[in-house]
DNA sequence: TGCCAGGCCGGGT
DNA sequence: ACCCGGCATGGC
């Protein structure tokens, strides 16, 4: 019988054996980062990128600059990630939070426990669950395993979680069965999401060419997913 | 062409 | 406590 920590490093291994290491977050610094987290919000990284280079080419990757900048005209700059009304507002209420508190001083935010910054970046409208934990892990380089749609839909296909599991017990799931090792959450999440985005969309439900099909899979999935 | 993409919030039951 | 609509662009 297979510990669930043996389920899990075993899905680890396959993926990282096909796609090998992702070396994320694909962005550069850790405000970019936290830009880049909030930007894809139910948005294809794609779109956010053209919205990140418009930042960059006015070099307004900048706490100071952005705290100035006018939301409006943000919300015009950022407009190729979507929604880019309610994310404009987004990020300036994080920038201004990070400005206020910490004097726009990234790493002293930083240098809060998880658990503290977790519930700081909470505490900002516009940052929810998966967005608090992307900035940990891949701005602040501390251990909190990240959730997305790709891992709800990979880890109930194999049949590692329930349907009505939430956002809080698919994260304990993988933190209560691995170590809370920096690297081994970053390269896990990205390799979910090279998963996600190749083999196991919406559109293409039985995954036949997916890395992980030899390992427990469930024939019937649900239609929605 | 219509559906999907690395969510989150607020208002209504 | 859940459930749902709104938010929006670009790619396939």
């Amino acid at each position: 019988m297979k510990t669930t920590t043996q389920k899990l490093m075993e899905l680890y291994n396959a993926m990282h054996r096909f796609f090998g290491p992702q070396a994320w977050w694909p962005g550069d610094g850790p405000l970019e980062v936290m830009i880049g987290a909030v930007l894809t919000q139910n948005t294809n990284w794609k779109n956010v990128e053209r919205a990140i280079d418009n930042l960059r080419k006015k070099n307004l990757i900048d706490i100071e600059k952005l705290v100035q900048l006018d939301t409006n005209e943000l919300a015009e700059l950022i407009r190729p990630a979507g929604y880019f009304s309610v994310k404009a507002k987004r990020l300036k209420n994080l920038i201004h939070f990070i400005h206020e508190n910490y004097g726009g001083d990234l790493q002293r935010f930083f240098e809060l426990s998880v658990t503290q910054l977790r519930e700081e970046l909470l505490s900002v409208n516009g940052i929810g669950y998966e967005t608090a934990d992307d900035i940990i892990l891949y701005a602040a380089c501390k251990p909190a395993f990240v959730v997305d749609t790709y891992t709800y839909r990979i880890m109930l296909r194999h049949l590692l979680i329930s349907q009505d599991d939430d956002y809080m017990a698919i994260k304990a799931l993988f933190e209560d069965n691995l170590p809370a090792d920096v690297e081994l959450f970053n390269e896990y999440h990205a390799l979910l999401v090279a998963v996600g985005k190749n083999y196991c969309k919406k559109t293409n439900p039985l995954c036949e060419k997916c890395p992980l099909n030899p390992y427990e899979h469930d024939p019937n999935l649900p239609e929605y997913l």
